[in-house]
DNA sequence: CCTAAACCTTCAAGTAACTTGAAGGACAAC
DNA sequence: GTTGTCCTTCAAGTTACTTGAAGGTTTAGG
């Protein structure tokens, strides 16, 4: 299948979208992309607001929204009255999500920091027989414990 | 089964770690944890060994080293010679990960950011019929595609 | 003692979001 | 025609849990 006048085989559509063919199949079987036309071997044929649509998925990935959220964007993207303030509501929610993630991991770094230095000081001597940063790992500063 | 001289059911050391039941039995069905004692009526008996292991197991998965990751770390800190380098690599390849993680998700926030107050501004006047943020969606500004 | 509730067991499948592999057909290039 | 690449569907694998079914045991209260 040579692609023509905007028709693309699955393989073409994922090179330009880099999408895999597999994921794009996925993404049909749970219903995030629309059943394509088809030659007369069966083959997916792709249009152009095909790519488009699959384009703007990758890019809610990438973002970080989950299938269902990207399902909702989708919907509301073709929907008669674009909801411009549902949209934001859910990138502000994911906004929201994201900022937690950054504070947990800030904080992660910030503790696998202090264990890689406290690590390179026990260690300056050589292995020693008693590492000390396994104590600290077993032994809760902060009970985070419910 | 009451827990007497540090025997442990499963639940209570569940409660104890904030492990839940069924992930301590996953963890023992992956051989992240060892196969406990059984009662005459085959329940499990934990130690305080267990727990600390346990308590190590989570604490690591806290830090977000993958399942993998864990078993060297529990590995290394039984073995005789307990190797605080090969420790210490483990941990800064994550801190590795987790310093790229931070480094996309900050990109991220900022889109995000920047794409909520277009989004409100776009808003401002009530919904719109054309949602400038699809485009920005669908119309990557830097081509991210290979 | 009985009963009900809470706990235990194993086994298997579900979750999320893909990814891989088997088996077989179609297409393109030489 | 042949070979290599692409396509199809179906199903299972990946990671790290989580849930649910079916059945047994323990604990607490009447």
């Amino acid at each position: 299948m040579n692609s023509r006048s905007g028709m693309l085989s699955i393989g073409t559509l994922a090179k330009a979208t880099g999408v895999a063919s597999p994921t794009i199949r996925y993404y049909e079987d749970i219903g995030l992309l629309p059943k394509p036309r088809r030659t007369t071997s069966d083959q997916r044929i792709y249009d152009e607001s095909d790519k488009e649509r699959l384009i703007f998925i990758r890019r809610c990935r990438d973002f970080g929204f989950s299938i269902n959220q990207v399902r909702l964007l989708a919907g509301l993207s073709i929907s008669p009255d674009q909801n411009c303030r549902e949209v934001r509501d859910i990138a502000h929610a994911h906004l929201t999500d994201v900022r937690a993630k950054l504070k947990e991991l800030r904080a992660l770094e910030k503790s696998l920091t202090g264990f890689v230095e406290q690590c390179d000081a026990a260690c300056s001597g050589g292995p020693g027989r008693e590492c000390l940063v396994f104590k600290d790992i077993a032994k809760p500063e902060n009970n985070k414990c419910c």
